[in-house]
DNA sequence: GGTATAACGATTTTT
DNA sequence: TCGTTATACC
């Protein structure tokens, strides 16, 4: 035994203080025995708190190794605040030895450790949805696609869902191959899918890239097929825990399964009335199916909610026994007594509905209430413009959450192209994005020509252009491949610079100097002028400098070594570039300031996003709004699941229990949209409340009209 | 290689 | 309605 390991082993928390303020159930599920477990936990019931308290616990109780343990969330922000947490009851070097992570993350780190195994060559980089989508279209362009027929997105992400059960290229082939042969009509679409699926299959092997979906499936495979590194995982991860279990897709569920050995227990939460995702591929069955494959599987329910008034949690139960297809009833009992009346708002139009909402909130705040208290929670994303305008009118300030973010604007996506080609020469998909950014003449023909030559080689464009410049070096060279290199020297010349140059700086001065050297900051700022934007407002000059600030700041927290850098299983010392663009395709935290940091708003304001987006957030004053027919429930069909209304039930229970103190829900019976008016009225949902409380005296609800 | 014009299409979103 | 994007055309 290593003095690690004595140090890993020694307890760190009594046992009395982390089952302090616990309430039965949540001390049951705490303390379980080691064995597989299903935590069913409604909304506010303290689910966090509970998968936190177990880890401590069973670190301190069953004297679990922390490097023994493995976490597992959906979100970074759900990881790292499991990681702060946890980190106030144990040590630093438990803490350390403990993976909390995202499901991707996780396989990541797998991947990195095993990459050759894994059949990606060590420093292979991420591919994120913008990337995969310029991918597939330029396969389907190549294949002489019509672009305009099938959206090159949509062929990227029904890539991505096949992945994630599993199916990878040929099986998908075998799959049209039979439905071709057994129904000879309508085969078109998913015969065209076939070919591109491989293609991109083959290219992304070829860029030695992965996207999101294939971080997951490899690792996978790589379990499956690789027994000795499977058994050391099931060795090693003794106690792995999931929250969000309702979200998981079939790809992480079988992750779980092969992550988990003979002698490990797993233990899962999760809440199957806020499954929201079905869409991507989340299948809240798997709480049953995890039910009922894996052995002696423990069941505790969680329903006391510390969040919400009674009547707001009435209003949310009401709703919600409509639906069928639920994995456990359940009834959420508040502690907070039964509050204020819920009000409906209904409204004439939704003008009057943005204006009632504005009143609303100013009296809020005339109160004295925090804006940042408060909440507009809305269906679709174009709603919010409406209320933007009445609270700007009335000079009420609020952000929105998810707006375009800060990684995908293009100017950033093309600097980080350039650093992303100097780690991977493969990565023909960030090469084609800025060799002739800014414009250096090299245009359709000059590319056509590179990519022949990379193709007959079976290699990248810039393995292309290396070839080229031997080739041309030596004496008696064709005239068309002179002509040529002639026309892409430049560019080589400096892609050579750079690469020699990145050695010899820190990593942010290099950036910066790379902005400088390939005329990025000038083209951008040109760019600004011309469309007369301030230098101060979101100019992409200065964004560019944000990214360089930002890019500082990494170098900062791997110093202090926050990120980490795996020194277990792999003995490879990651390329520091590299390291930060994996972290900012799999960890970027959404905005960011013009510090470079992860935004956090400097002054009081209201919060705006959509439902989807408050999940697994509160406020003491929500505001549902558009809570209409056809928004909510939406009046689109889902593509694949057929349960596209309980699921839109789902979301309206998860926008209800946001709320802490008061809610508000509205609608409009008028609304202007794209320009026509359009007849909507009261949602179907609120008319099976109102419904329900027909000959009630003790509505949870009251109605009020405006105009 | 940049600009004008037409055409399109518009749930939800994390990794 | 409004923003993005492909195409045609200098």
């Amino acid at each position: 035994m290593s003095d690690l390991d004595l140090l890993d082993s020694a307890p760190v928390a009594d046992e009395s203080k982390i089952l302090e303020g616990l309430n039965d159930s949540q001390k049951e599920a705490v303390s379980s025995p080691l064995c597989n477990a299903l935590i069913i936990a409604g909304a506010g019931t303290g689910k966090t708190r509970v998968l936190v308290s177990r880890i401590v616990y069973l670190i301190s109780h069953y004297q679990v190794k922390a490097r023994n343990i493995l976490a597992v969330t959906f979100t970074n922000k759900a990881a790292k605040e499991m990681r702060e947490r946890i980190g106030m009851y144990l040590n630093a070097n438990d803490t350390h030895h403990l993976w909390a992570n995202t499901f991707h993350s996780t396989c990541l780190r797998l991947l990195r450790a095993y990459a050759t195994q894994a059949g990606l060559t060590p420093g292979f980089l991420i591919l994120d949805t913008d990337g995969q989508n310029s991918l597939v279209k330029r396969i389907m362009l190549d294949l002489k696609m019509d672009i305009k027929e099938i959206k090159p997105s949509e062929f990227a992400s029904r890539i991505s869902s096949l992945k994630e059960k599993g199916m990878r290229a040929d099986d998908f082939q075998k799959r049209v191959n039979y439905i071709k042969y057994t129904n000879k009509k309508k085969s078109g679409t998913i015969e065209k899918l076939a070919l591109v699926y491989s293609a991109y299959e083959r290219i992304c092997n070829q860029e030695n890239s992965v996207d999101f979906a294939e971080i997951l499936l490899r690792t996978v495979e790589l379990l499956r097929s690789n027994s000795a590194i499977r058994e050391i995982q099931n060795e090693r991860f003794k106690e792995i825990l999931v929250d969000e279990f309702q979200d998981t897709n079939s790809i992480q569920y079988e992750l779980l399964t092969l992550l988990a050995g003979k002698n490990s227990h797993v233990m899962v939460v999760g809440d199957d009335d806020q499954s929201i995702y079905s869409w991507r591929g989340a299948d809240y069955t798997n709480m049953k199916k995890f039910l009922n494959t894996f052995p002696d599987v423990h069941q505790y329910l969680l329903s006391l909610n510390y969040r919400s008034t009674q009547n707001i949690l009435d209003m949310a139960n009401t709703l919600i026994e409509k639906n069928f297809e639920r994995v456990m009833l359940k009834n959420l009992k508040g502690n907070n007594g039964t509050g204020s009346l819920v009000s409906i708002f209904k409204c004439a139009n939704n003008r009057v509905e943005e204006l009632s909402v504005a009143k609303e909130i100013q009296s809020l705040k005339d109160q004295g209430v925090k804006l940042s208290d408060i909440a507009v929670l809305y269906r679709n994303n174009y709603l919010s413009f409406g209320f933007e305008q009445a609270l700007t009118k009335a000079k009420i300030p609020y952000v929105i959450y998810g707006g375009q973010k800060f990684f995908e604007r293009a100017e950033i996506q093309s600097a980080l192209a350039y650093l992303k080609i100097l780690v991977n020469k493969k990565d023909d998909t960030a090469l084609l994005r800025i060799i002739n950014l800014p414009a250096r003449k090299i245009g359709p023909k000059v590319v056509e020509s590179l990519r022949n030559i990379s193709n007959e080689h079976s290699c990248s464009i810039i393995e292309a252009i290396e070839y080229l410049h031997e080739y041309v070096s030596s004496s008696d060279a064709a005239k068309e491949l002179k002509t040529l290199y002639s026309k892409v020297s430049a560019f080589y010349n400096l892609y050579l610079e750079l690469l020699s140059k990145k050695e010899t700086m820190r990593l942010h001065e290099f950036v910066h100097h790379m902005l400088t050297l390939t005329g990025l900051y000038a083209f951008y700022s040109e760019k600004d002028a011309k469309e007369g934007k301030s230098e101060e407002d979101n100019s992409r000059y200065k964004n560019l400098g944000v990214l360089v600030s930002n890019v500082k700041e990494f170098e900062a927290s791997v110093d202090q070594g926050e990120v980490s850098v795996d020194s277990e299983n792999s003995a490879k010392v990651e390329d520091q570039l590299t390291l930060y663009l994996t972290n900012i395709t799999l960890v970027s935290g959404g905005e960011i300031n013009e510090n470079g940091s992860a935004e956090t708003m400097p002054f009081d304001c209201v919060n705006l996003m959509t439902i989807h987006a408050s999940k697994g957030l509160e406020f003491k004053y929500v505001f549902i709004c558009g809570f209409e027919s056809e928004i909510l429930p939406s009046s689109r069909k889902s593509s694949s699941g057929d349960n596209s209304l309980e699921e839109e039930r789902r979301l309206a229970y998860v926008g209800i229990t946001r709320a802490k103190e008061q809610l508000v829900i509205s609608y409009a019976n008028a609304r202007t949209m794209f320009g026509k008016n359009e007849q909507k009225g009261a949602s179907s949902f609120i008319n099976d409340i109102v419904e329900s409380y027909e000959n009630s005296k003790n509505k949870p609800y009251k109605i009020v009209t405006k105009i």
